[in-house]
DNA sequence: ATGCCGGGTGATACCCGA
């Protein structure tokens, strides 16, 4: 079972990557943020005659999540994360697929800081962590999946020092970060990989990509009940050489799950 | 070592992302 994650910078100005990016790598699920389109343009169409189902959460102009399944409707279980009945933005969807809660989330970016934006971040990551607490009291198979940006240590960032005051990298949302996966969760990629320099983020300019000045942002969260699964973890940095591509790389990892699982 | 690049909106300059 392949699950992959990624920020799309706008799904149908890169339809043709994704498209491309999933001809490829065929994973069985998939998150994307930042679909910057509303519910009504969603390329339904054109994903479902590559193979994939799909559940998404549009929003104009910014935001926007989804979640593919390849070959079975994705079934959804929630459309914006509890907690703030106010928040308008498109950030979080979960579905379960094949017995896993798949919990997609695009976590705000939060610049400048500090400032309002700063302050939404930390409240958004604030319900992240109420609602995560509860995923593990039902102690099912569940996974939270996503770009959130974060660069939980030193070691996830080319030029710490650059980076200090940044919202990406302030203490506080660090600190969010670690509590989060302290309540229980299990970051796939640093598991498998504890002290590599992997990056699922480049900026466009200054040939990031070609010089690997890059940021681990983007972050697959397992349970206890699926960590033990845990196959495989990698970063896909074909895509992101593509014309036209997104500033991400897409994530995947690969579970090795036992046949009763969901059922 | 900085939104320097890039998309969306809607019409041209600003908002937003990281």
């Amino acid at each position: 079972m392949k699950i992959a994650t990624y920020n799309v910078n706008g799904i149908n100005g890169r339809l043709t990557v994704l498209l491309r990016w999933l001809k490829e790598d065929r994973p069985d699920i998939v998150c994307l943020q930042e679909l910057k389109t509303v519910d009504e343009r969603f390329p339904r169409k054109e994903l479902r005659r590559v193979g994939y189902e799909a559940v998404w959460h549009g929003q104009k102009s910014w935001n926007g999540v989804a979640i593919l399944a390849k070959g079975t409707l994705p079934l959804l279980t929630r459309r914006g994360l509890p907690g703030d009945p106010d928040d308008t933005h498109s950030r979080y969807i979960e579905a379960v697929v094949d017995g896993l809660l798949i919990g997609c989330l695009y976590l705000p970016n939060g610049n400048p800081a500090p400032g309002p934006k700063f302050d939404y971040k930390l409240r958004w990551f604030q319900r992240l962590q109420a609602y995560a607490a509860e995923l593990l009291e039902l102690e099912v198979p569940a996974l939270l999946i996503g770009d959130y940006n974060v660069m939980p240590t030193d070691l996830d960032v080319y030029a710490p020092e650059r980076w200090r005051d940044d919202a990406l990298f302030r203490p506080e949302v660090r600190a969010a970060y670690a509590e989060l996966v302290g309540q229980g969760w299990v970051d796939a990629v640093r598991h498998l990989y504890p002290e590599e320099r992997i990056y699922t983020f480049w900026k466009y300019w200054r040939n990031s990509f070609e010089r690997d000045a890059g940021l681990r942002i983007d972050h697959v969260l397992l349970s206890p009940a699926v960590a033990p699964c845990l196959r495989s973890a990698s970063v896909r940095r074909r895509p992101r050489g593509w014309e036209h591509t997104s500033d991400h790389a897409p994530l995947m990892v690969e579970l090795d799950l036992p046949k009763a699982a969901g059922q």
